[in-house]
DNA sequence: AATCTATCTTAGCTAGCGTTCAGATAAACT
DNA sequence: AGTTTATCTGAACGCTAGCTAAGATAGATT
């Protein structure tokens, strides 16, 4: 099988009338830029990645949906998980910047950030209209 | 450990002046309610469960901003992974409605969805200004 | 201070995800 | 038709993410 660049070329060939390795060499450069521009430390990342487990996707769907603060007791509701595993998941929810928390004697309450509202909100509108 | 509807009880009769089985139970049925709008088959899910992977999410995020549909030769410069890892994750990200496809002779094109790009656009905005 | 409470943390196990390999497919060219 | 090309598909395996269990912590209550 030919390595990436060799079809890039070939590609390259196809699109272009004619082509040559400056073609091929503008064309490796761009999408270098683009992936630079793209990944280059993605502070996004560990957001998607959060989101990515269910547990913790339902969590933050709770926190949003709740549109106020809630105790960790109310939040072990929405999943089928135990308790450590609800602290773990919004642990990582916070890491994430998807959540707050506030301590208040023995509870604690964790909240949506904006961050979780947005992106949660986005999908819902982007999903309704396709 | 207590139960969780019984730390929501506690958690009631602290929060609340006094409190009935009836407030326990209505905060309860409030939660339930809360849970059906937030997951009944909630179809932004697969969305987030498709960009939790960091190979899916570099191939969503070149596709995103280039702006044009991109060849899987191409794709293959933004992950560090066999080509048909990367034909996996691409069928995965179409599965998802992140990415469409276009065959050209044996050539495949890959595009962003409108859902891909307002979901990594709306991410970008919010994580940018906390 | 001793106990109870809600939650967190650490450690270890396991299921499942993501990878690779091998072979399949379909389009184009000879 | 046979070959080459780009990509896809299915199966199998290894590793890690996410789970549970047990104990730790810190605030409240007695």
């Amino acid at each position: 099988m030919a390595t990436a660049p060799e079809r890039i070329r070939r590609l390259l060939a196809d699109q272009l009338a004619d082509c040559c390795d400056a073609d091929v060499e503008r064309r490796i450069d761009d999408l270098q830029d683009l992936a630079v521009d793209a990944f280059d430390d993605d502070p996004a990342r560990p957001a998607f990645a959060a989101l990515g487990n269910e547990t913790r996707y339902r969590l933050a769907r709770a926190l949003v949906a709740a549109e106020e603060e809630l105790c960790v007791c109310e939040l072990e509701l929405f999943v089928d998980v135990s308790e450590s595993a609800v602290s773990h998941a919004l642990s990582d929810l916070v890491a994430a910047d998807l959540a707050t928390r506030r301590k208040d004697g023995n509870w604690r309450y964790y909240a949506a950030t904006p961050l979780a509202e947005s992106l949660l909100e986005t999908a819902d509108r982007a999903v309704g209209d396709e």
